[in-house]
RNA sequence: GGGGGCGUAGUUCAGUUGGUUAGAACGCCGGCCUGUCACGCCGGAGGUCGCGGGUUCGAGUCCCGUCGCUCCCGCCA
């Protein structure tokens, strides 16, 4: 026997003078005494039933599942709710059986805004919302559409190891204590990085996974403990091979939940010039608002702040801002690191108001000039600092003055980064991604002790200011390899504890080979229109790094601790 | 590690200058109702105002601490 013969929202006057049963959630029920409506739904929508008044009929509350066997009926001209796609229709219900019952509910399941903390304690609730149907699926959709495009163009699925060797480089690990051997660790791979480049080695030209990797670093809206990523590798490969299969991936993806894809090629942008004009590496390009140099024409400026400067840039925002609106400005200003905010207001009228004006040359506010019904907003500083702060302020005028076209997409990549870059504290150096990464044509030779400059053969792929992720051709000769790691600080014996079984792949026969991976959570949570990834990710974990439905993490018995060879100590 | 925001009924929220018994809507419970579709009507239950301390004649309201959630910076090769 089945437990129903048709979805609730399938039901069409085609169906009318059948016999069916139908089977779902109690959506909500109007019970006028002797007759009794319930909307039954599933996840393909709601029919409503209509039951004659009885005992089980009253006993119906919101959230029971049952199952209703009856005629279908056409609904009279005057009852039909064109709201529904089912609403032409209703079940006369002849037999009605309650499956399970529902105790009354933590939350309504239409009450927007619920605390998301409580909608994780009870996520098997919120999961039958729409929201979160939608949202499961598309990515589902999302999800087949690229791995079809994947196998279509010859990838192959292969799985590598969760637990794999514990690096103390990049992000922190989640460590995995081995009973077998007592004080040692697995770590939770934070990427197949190392094994997808051994899958080259190993002669399989075309890898991909969507890998699981973790990462112990603080939560965020779009991060989690544990995120899955679209992880590709080619052999033989240049970086426009690449950046075509993401494409692939991207369109294919859009065209798969009937959405207007992105034009192909996707713009290109350089670092430097993302630095320069934005602010940053993962710019918003769904609006203008472009950062512009002034360095040179404020060298000699009678404003010591500007002359002092190894780097002055501003940018024009269209709109001429309050005294109040200026202060919150630059208090956003001295969140993103700088010192002050210096400005030009341009009135409707066109003039100039500002407190540095009578320090600026004819030459300088020439340069300055901006439309009325402006302001002019300087950074000034290092220039890490200016473009950190125009940046910020650039993000946030972006939101505030509402300059984003709604339904705008923005794809880009951004090319051309340094492959190192130097260390914040030390005087060393340390790669800007990570150390496998290719140097980019004409910067193969460096001197070792000074590798500013090089440029490293790596891409980042940006939508709408998020970051989707990142790739590069890799280091496919060992001396290669080796030349990195030194210049990074590890000694040739740390390379070869570390990383000996990379080096020595890489000198038995290793192609030439570069690969990306893209955050699935991401792309998915923006496909899907959400403002952080939880919502697109079944069972996520709160920004604290605990699972409210679960409970964890928690404390463990000593004794299974012992078995571990684990001692807590608490810190204080 | 640092900064901002939030925390009042099961849920979403209101709560005046610090002042009587902390309210509304939805949900829940009971009753009535044969054409509703967010059904309607009548009645009812439901509160550690996150927690602790302080100021005050008096604290949901002010102050300090703390916990939880959240956004951001750091961090995220």
């Amino acid at each position: 026997m089945s437990w129903r013969d048709l979805y609730c929202g399938e039901l069409r006057p085609e169906h009318v003078g059948q016999r069916l049963t139908v089977a779902g959630w109690v959506d909500t029920r109007r019970d006028h005494g002797g007759l009794v409506f319930v909307d039954l739904r599933d996840h393909t929508g709601k029919v409503q039933l209509v039951l004659k008044e009885s005992d089980t009929a009253h006993e119906l509350r919101n959230e029971f599942v049952v199952q209703a066997e009856g005629e279908i009926v056409a609904r009279a001209p005057d009852a039909v709710n064109p709201n529904l796609p089912t609403g032409e229709v209703e079940l006369q219900v002849e037999k009605l059986t309650i499956l399970s019952r529902s105790t009354p509910l933590p939350f309504q399941l239409d009450e927007e805004n619920v605390d998301e903390t409580t909608r994780l304690r009870y996520r098997w609730l919120d999961l039958r919302t729409e929201r979160m149907q939608s949202n499961l699926r598309l990515s589902h959709t999302v999800i087949t559409a690229i791995r079809r495009t994947m196998d279509e163009r010859g990838f192959v699925d292969i799985w590598t190891p969760s637990m794999t060797r514990g690096t103390p480089e990049g992000a922190r690990d989640f460590l995995t204590p081995v009973r077998l051997q007592p004080g040692t660790f697995y770590a939770l791979a934070q990427s197949p990085q190392l094994y997808k480049q051994l899958c080259m080695v190993g002669g399989l030209d075309r890898y991909y996974q969507i890998a699981t990797c973790w990462r112990d670093e603080d939560l965020r809206a779009d991060r989690q403990f544990e995120f899955r990523q679209l992880d590709l590798e080619l052999a033989f490969a240049e970086q426009e091979d690449v950046l075509d299969v993401l494409e692939a991936c991207v369109i294919a993806s859009f065209e798969s939940i009937g959405r207007e894809p992105p034009a192909r090629p996707f713009p290109r942008l350089t670092f430097a010039d993302a630095m320069l004009r934005y602010g940053t590496d993962k710019p918003d390009l769904r609006y203008g608002l472009e950062i512009q140099e002034a360095t040179e024409i404020t060298r000699s400026s009678e404003f010591g702040v500007f002359a002092n400067a190894p780097c002055v840039r501003f940018l024009v925002a269209p709109r001429a801002f309050s005294r109040a609106e200026l202060s919150r400005l630059e208090e956003i200003a001295k969140e993103w690191g700088a010192k002050g905010l210096a400005y030009i207001v341009v009135d409707e009228s066109g003039e100039q108001r500002s407190p540095i004006a009578k320090f600026l040359s004819e030459a300088e506010l020439a340069a300055f000039s901006a439309p009325p019904g402006s302001t002019v907003l300087f950074g000034a500083g290092d220039e890490a600092i200016v473009a950190r702060v125009l940046g910020g302020l650039r993000a946030h005028l972006g939101r505030e003055l509402e300059l984003i076209e709604p339904g705008a997409n923005a794809f880009h990549w951004v090319v051309d980064f340094p492959l190192f870059e130097q260390h914040e504290e030390s005087e060393g150096w340390t790669f800007m991604h990570h150390p496998f990464t290719a140097p980019a044509g004409g910067t193969e030779t460096w001197d070792e002790s000074n590798p500013a400059g090089v440029r490293g053969q790596h891409y980042d792929l940006v939508w709408n200011g998020w970051e989707l992720g990142s790739g590069s051709i890799r280091i496919h000769d060992v001396e290669m390899q080796q030349k990195v790691f030194r210049t990074m600080g590890l000694s040739d014996e740390e390379a070869r504890s570390k990383f000996g079984f990379l080096l020595a792949a890489l000198a038995m026969g290793a192609p030439p080979h570069g690969g990306f991976a893209m955050g699935i959570d991401r792309f998915v949570a923006l496909m899907a229109g959400e403002p952080d990834i939880r919502q697109v990710i079944a069972f996520p974990k709160v920004a604290s790094g605990s699972d409210p439905l679960t409970g964890a993490p928690t404390a463990m018995p000593p004794e299974v601790l012992a078995e571990l060879g684990i001692a807590v100590r608490l810190p204080k």
